[in-house]
DNA sequence: CTGGATTGGTAACGCGCGTTACTTGCTGGA
DNA sequence: TCCAGCAAGTAACGCGCGTTACCAATCCAG
């Protein structure tokens, strides 16, 4: 029995610093027997009895089990760690939002810390990234690096002493595993639409054409008109600076060029913003979307693309989900199973609005 | 000297699992010796000899402190948590972005936890709150609370164990301390900017006048228009959901209604997604921005204020900031020092863009 | 020469918990 | 009667580190 125990007041007032100990003496037995119950055992042989009063003591003095001591005992943190630029980046954040919804419903903690300065190719040497050394010391069970756009990168040394995923970018050096958008496909969905409300006759405004992202959105393109028997005028590819102002310049070039008989008829912007522009450079010339000229983008910036007028179809870079499949793909690794690929394509999906 | 080691390999070979017992043997001294180093004491007492061969260890084996077992031998943590509705919430995710950067700057980590239903006003009553029970258990200093916009809130009752600071929100009970944003002046500074370009006719598209937002926006713009010996013409003011839709709506309205020679020259809408929908009501009806309307906006949405054709000038809601001070605040909680005020309002800078 | 202060450390405890090895009491079969 | 076997627990160790108490050697004033 326990003997300083009161027990005329069963109310939870609840105060810091309740340890096991404490429930221990509260309900007559070791502090064994209370992290048996507490952690479940299984072949624990605890009697059903002393299992409830164990139970009700915890309720009564409002225990709450001390993450840091059970990850130091039991050497397992439940922490995933994520590097990312998120400081720089407005919209990428939903990698973390998603990565974050499922570290939650996995039960595991994310630690963001923000990577001071990610180079896109160079070896980054002398300094070592801080953020990666801060998660470790954390003693985080696997590591996630997020960029902003999908391209190369290198990650520190560290990174190889835990199971490590790459979110929306590829290990240059090729060894890590990463999960990225499937550019590829999504170009193609994009132009198949087209096709589908019978535009023949397509404008591409394409991004600087170096980024792994324009590289696979216009060989998508290429691909869908390919099925259709037909080819890809170079004429009407024309690349600007990805933003409205680039877009709109673009467009405008695109539509004066030819006569109203040969002008293309739909318009593939490589993004949102760049669709943003073309939108007023149609509009400026009297023709409307999509009865004259439809239009198509990609991102899904949704600021833009929902509230554009018309609001704006395009195909969506799967931010959320590539943050959901990186913490899975890490806790299939941290668990020792096998992945499925080195690399993980990620679908990017059509949304239908109004631009075609 | 140290027996077991091998001097001729200065290589920092990293494996996992170097505690300071190692360091300690590297370098011929107590385990004791490398704490009191590593942690800097001042009344340490170790010749600089011995220091720098401690030092030397640590680079040679690549020791890397263990935050967890510092953390509960210290019994401090260094972590912050943060219960955000990010999952519902595409863009207030700023506040954790400042909040983030602060806490990097501080060196601390903040662990983010999804608030899964975040009723405005009930009371909440039976669901404890998961995300703050799991923060607790992670032993946090300190929480903060944030919501995706300015309202009144309740917290759980756990809150009250640490130092608690709401954000973007208050405590509709009224004790804990918050950091919203100063709508009033806000309201105000926008009218002042639309009054000094001279415009003295202006048209107000107002969101759902019961949110705290509308009210002190509204406010501030009586008070600006006050200063300059004008009253606010009730038929001028208009609401609407607050969408593109619902601002092109109440533009619509406020526009068709007057004579040319009666109309408005300037609107003052309430939110920027409003104002996207205001600028084609215009558009629309052969009118200019800023020649014929001004329009200003308020929110600063980036992807449109930013984008839209001519920019839009809007007043912005300082969701880093109030992140940012977020955190200062619960550092000088726990620290145990005074804060300055129970509600810290946060001023709403003005943005000059091309709509005015 | 003595004794107190200073320098340069070390031994040992405890943080809260997971885990292993061990003990105790009881039942039932030979 | 005796011992194997099981149920129901407990004692004790260690995770990696901060921290306090203690110790040995040296120095210097009296």
């Amino acid at each position: 029995m326990a003997k300083s125990t009161t027990p005329g007041e069963a109310v939870p007032i609840r105060q810091r610093g309740i340890t096991m100990k404490d429930v221990a003496k509260r309900a007559g037995v070791s502090r064994t027997a209370v992290s048996f119950v507490l952690s479940n055992r299984e072949n624990a042989s605890i009697s059903e009895e002393t299992r409830t009063r164990i139970n009700d003591a915890v309720q009564e003095l409002g225990y709450r089990p001390n993450a840091g001591a059970r990850a130091l005992a039991s050497r397992r943190s439940d922490w995933y760690g994520i590097v990312t630029e998120i400081v720089t980046a407005p919209f990428a954040v939903d990698i973390i939002k998603g990565a974050q919804d499922q570290a939650w419903l996995d039960r595991r903690f994310l630690l963001i810390a923000p990577s001071d300065q990610a180079d896109a190719v160079g070896p980054n040497q002398g300094l070592e990234d801080a953020a990666t050394e801060k998660l470790l010391e954390q003693r985080v069970e696997g590591l996630l690096y997020a960029a902003t756009f999908h391209r190369g990168v290198h990650v520190p040394d560290s990174a190889n002493e835990v199971p490590t995923v790459l979110i929306n970018c590829f290990d240059a050096d090729g060894k890590l595993p990463s999960i990225v958008p499937d550019e590829r496909a999504g170009g193609r969905v994009a132009v198949e639409r087209l096709l589908q409300a019978g535009h023949t006759r397509i404008g591409v405004i394409n991004l600087d054409p170096v980024i792994p992202a324009a590289v696979g959105r216009l060989q998508g393109a290429r691909e869908a008109l390919a099925d259709a028997g037909l080819e890809l005028d170079p004429e009407l590819v024309v690349s600007g600076y990805a933003t409205a102002d680039g877009g709109y310049d673009a467009a405008c070039r695109i539509l004066d060029r030819y006569p109203e008989s040969d002008r293309p008829t739909a318009l593939f912007c490589l993004n949102d913003r760049m669709a943003m522009g073309a939108y007023d450079a149609i509009k400026e010339r009297g023709l409307t979307i999509p009865g004259d000229i439809a239009v198509i983008g990609f991102d899904n910036q949704e600021l833009i693309a929902a509230y554009l007028r018309p609001k704006l179809t395009t195909v969506a870079l799967p931010f959320e989900k590539m943050g959901a499949l990186g913490v899975q793909t890490l806790a299939a690794l941290t668990a020792g199973q096998p992945i499925l690929a080195d690399q993980q394509l990620v679908d990017c999906p059509l949304l239908e609005r109004s631009s075609v």
